[in-house]
This record gives C-alpha cells, sequence and structure tokens, in this order.
DNA sequence: CCCGATAGTTCCATTATTCAGAACTCAATT
DNA sequence: AATTGAGTTCTGAATAATGGAACTATCGGG
C-alpha cells in the first residue's frame, strides 16, 4: 500500500441513494473506525460521524457488545476480532475462490511469479486470492484489499467485461489519484478498455507504484455477477515487456479454465 | 414464537446478556450464513432464523445492501466481500499483533516450525497471527477462525491467565467434544491449568488432531484486556517430547518479549 | 483547593424504524 | 386450471433509536 493514503475518500459516497436504515448508520460508524489510521477515540469519531454524543454512545456501545468493535484499554475504539473470524469463514467457503484456486497455482508454477485474483466491488478491487513463490507470505498483506480500479491490472480487466453504461458509471465515480508518472487518467483509462476488449489482456506498466508490473485478464459470469480478473505481477526487471507478452496467453488461458469452472460450479440449480 | 421453539441452541456464543436491539439480530443472520457449510437460500433461512417471513426478507435486504452478504444468480444468500474487506483493515492495523509479529518471527527462525498467535474471545481462540516455514501458506487457512479452547496450545495458555471466577465460567460454558484419545476432559483440564499455572508453559500433546503437538505460553495484559497465547507447532515426529521441553523456554521468552512490547505500546496513553 | 476545560455517560419524552402477518406475485407441477 | 412452493410487498401496531440536556469524571493550572 502507498505510504499515506490522506484523507483521500473515493468512497462510494456518489451513488448514495438512500441508507439501510439502522444497519447502514452502524456501518458508516465501522467503517470510520476501520479506515482509521489507528484506534480512536470517543470524541474523534464524534467529530466525523456527525451524531448527537448521546446516539453516538449508544451505537459504538452496541457494535462494542457484538464484538465488531473493541474498546482498548484507554477509552479507545478499534475493529474488533469478530471481524476477523466473520471474514475467515466467509473466505474460506467462496466459491469463486475455490473454483479458482487450482488455476492459480497452476499459472503460478508456469510464471513463478505473484498470483492475484481480484473481484469488482463497486469501484474497487478486493483481492480474494494470492499465491506467491516460496518466501513466508504476509498473509493478510494482500487478500480483502479494496485498490483503485484504474491502476491494477485486475482493475482494468474486470472494468472492460462491464456494458458502457456500467463503466462510464464507474469511472465518473472516482477520483483519480497520481500514483506514478505512469498512471491513467479518465481519457487513457478509456482508451485501454477498448484495447482490453480486442486483445483480451490488461497491463499495468508500472501505473500503481513503479518498478512493478503484470499482466491480466478478465474473469466474469455470464450475468456479470461475478466481475473480476486473473493477474502476474513482479518486479519491472523481471517483467519485462517481452514477458509480459509472453505470458498474455497463458493468463487469458487461467482466466477461460476458471470461467469455465464457474460455469459448472454454478450454473445449474443446486 | 411458534410451537417450534425447542431448537438446538448451543453454538458458543450463545449465553451473552442483553441483546444489541436491531443489530444484535442482523448478526444472528450473518452468523447463520457464515457459519452454513454453503450458501442458503431464503426459506433455508427462514427456518433457523426464527423470524416471520416479511422481518427475514428485509433483514436480508439490508444486509445485502451494505455488502455483508451476497445474493447469487440462483438467489441464494452467501457472506459478502464487505467483510474481507473490514477484516484486512483491522487485521493490518492490530496493535497487539504488530508488537507480536517480530518476536514471532523470530520464534519461527530458532524452531523451524509453525508460530501462532491467538487471542481469547469468549469461549475461543481467534488465530491473529501465523508465521509459517517456507511452503507457501494458505493464508487465511488459520487466522480469523476460531477455535476450542480446551484441546489448543494457545488456548490452555490463556485460560492460565485468568482468575478462577472466568476460568470456571468458561469451562462451564463450553461442550467438551472428544477429538482425539488425549483430548482432556473438564476436570484433567482444570489439572492441567494448575501446571501450567506452574511452569508457565502449555502444552499439546495430539489433543486435537492425531500427529500434531505444541508448546504455547501465555500472552496477557495487566488488566486482561488481552489474554491470549503465542505457540509452537509441528508433527509429532519433530516435536518429541525432548524437542517440546527444549522450546518452553524460548517460547516462553517470546511471550515476555511481547508482554515487554505490549507495555510499552499500549500503557501510557498516547 | 478550586476553577474551568475537556471527555465520556445517563436520562427520557419524541419520533422514526422495525415488526408481524396476511395478501400478493411468479414459476413450476400435476 | 388448480396446486404447491418460494419469494415479495403492504399495512397499522409495537418497539427501538433518537437527540438534547443534565450529569459525572478527569485533568491542568493558578
Amino acid at each position: 500500500m502507498s505510504a499515506t493514503d490522506g484523507d483521500i475518500m473515493d468512497k462510494n459516497e456518489a451513488a448514495d441513494k438512500r441508507e439501510t436504515g439502522t444497519l447502514g448508520k452502524l456501518m458508516v460508524l465501522l467503517d470510520i473506525v476501520t479506515h482509521a489510521d489507528g484506534p480512536m477515540r470517543f470524541t474523534d469519531i464524534l467529530a466525523v460521524a456527525g451524531q448527537p454524543r448521546g446516539t453516538l454512545h449508544r451505537q459504538l456501545g452496541h457494535l462494542t457488545e457484538e464484538g465488531l468493535l473493541e474498546v482498548l484499554a484507554d477509552g479507545r475504539y478499534a475493529p474488533g476480532l469478530r471481524l476477523l473470524d466473520l471474514a475467515s469463514r466467509s473466505w474460506a467457503r467462496n466459491e469463486f475462490r475455490l473454483i479458482a484456486e487450482p488455476h492459480l497455482n497452476a499459472l503460478q508454477q508456469l510464471t513463478g511469479e505473484t498470483v492475484h485474483l481480484g473481484v469488482l466491488r463497486g469501484a474497487s478491487v478486493i483481492y480474494l486470492d494470492k499465491v506467491e513463490g516460496s518466501q513466508p507470505v504476509r498473509m493478510y498483506s494482500q487478500i480483502g484489499n479494496a485498490s483503485p480500479i484504474y491502476c491494477t491490472g485486475v482493475g482494468k480487466a474486470a472494468l472492460s467485461a462491464l456494458p458502457d453504461d456500467r463503466l462510464d458509471a464507474i469511472i465518473s465515480s472516482v477520483s483519480f489519484q497520481h500514483f506514478t508518472e505512469n498512471t491513467l487518467t479518465p481519457e487513457t483509462l478509456r482508451r485501454e478498455i477498448a484495447d482490453i476488449r480486442r486483445s483480451g489482456n490488461a497491463f499495468d506498466r508500472e501505473e500503481h507504484e513503479v518498478g512493478i508490473r503484470c499482466v491480466a485478464a478478465p474473469v466474469f459470469s455470464e450475468d456479470l455477477s461475478f466481475v473480476g480478473g486473473v493477474s502476474v505481477t513482479g518486479p519491472a526487471y523481471r517483467l519485462t515487456f517481452e514477458r509480459l507478452e509472453e505470458w498474455a496467453l497463458p493468463v487469458r488461458g487461467a482466466a477461460q479454465s476458471i470461467m469455465s469452472g464457474m460455469r459448472i460450479g454454478l450454473g445449474p440449480r443446486r
């Protein structure tokens, strides 16, 4: 992740239709605390939550009671352990991940580089799985992380699978941050999407982080209930442009295999 | 509410005091879906949730709207991706984990075996971190998992740090399952806790899984806001009883170091 | 020791959400 | 066409959430 995100909130505030009743208000609080740089005091939350003190106090109490938040010894609030428990279950059983797993491993074997599976959620990519070479991995380091859509191979691959109206909606809802000198703008992104649709491959040429390149391909279900991508990522000195081209086909192949698996695994009723 | 009240309620979190209003009801649903073997249909959830149809329908709608649940193409409900996002943040920033990380690595280097950091939540142990040797790890495989307290080294170590009243409360609230022929009973567990308090080390001698042993030590903060443990786990043929004894001291040492770190990192207000 | 801040908690009449159950739609079966 | 199963929508009534103010710490000076 980049060093300091600052306070840039390209959250989905944009199409903020109506709240989800009580739950919506509580989730806003949960987001505030989990997005913070560290534990927050009551007053800190009060300042950004825009709720009366009494109300906020009760809401935090409920979240804490349920284990979604935790109160540290000094009274500050931090994300709670229940989140880990819920997530580990949802991850372990995720259908798409299970279907993709063997293909990700195969791709890792072939290339020797890190392989990712990501899925589109709102205007972000969430990494569902990651297969690395051999070094002991910082495990949550990537999985579950929400990353920008316009400067990752998986993100661009996923976008290319969307119909134009959804694509437009997403592009216009995102604020484009300038990570490296190669980071795309809305215009160049649109042009690239057209390329990806033609060729079937998305590339990240040091657009998010200097020295990191990747080649990706879209993975999606027919009804677009799943829209994501697979990618092979590595350092620029190993992933030369020739190498990227060379791996474009196997990456597309892995994507195809995963999609076949999805049709079998999810197609009929069950 | 209806005639069919007597249902299986032996879920671990059962005996909590008061419900948390609306949130509590929604969390029950979320638990039902995340604990299921696979995606559930509306009717499946209806059967176990004990809510009127209309009510359940709205509740699931809200959870889905927030991304905590997901509706598959065939209408079944599965845990949603938002959970991964929330969890990855909460994990990455977890204070205890960050403090413990270097000590876990050191212990892994020393022993060459898998090292765990776990924390007590209710009557379960949740794994906060895991450092393995060299093979590419199935990452969520363990982290975030809730495991029984009476047959894991970390669980027993954590218990030994509790005062008797809390210990009793937990032991009496748990139903002891018989995993292997070495799995403890409430009585033998109490006796072992006494040993652990004396020696400072907990052992798992194939009590949870045949062929797996481990040596652990408690890690806790002074005010017991954090109660957990570190452990070294491995196959019985490598972790002979002599080896377990040999590593008992370094494991205690790592635990001590983590606790020192906690006092510095969490003690003053900041 | 008291003053004035700052931080967090509790109370309670008002109001908005949620609730429950029935009526309704839609699709497959017979 | 009639029946069953699965899911959705609608309603007044019940309940839980709200918000403002009053209350209690806790702290740092003077």
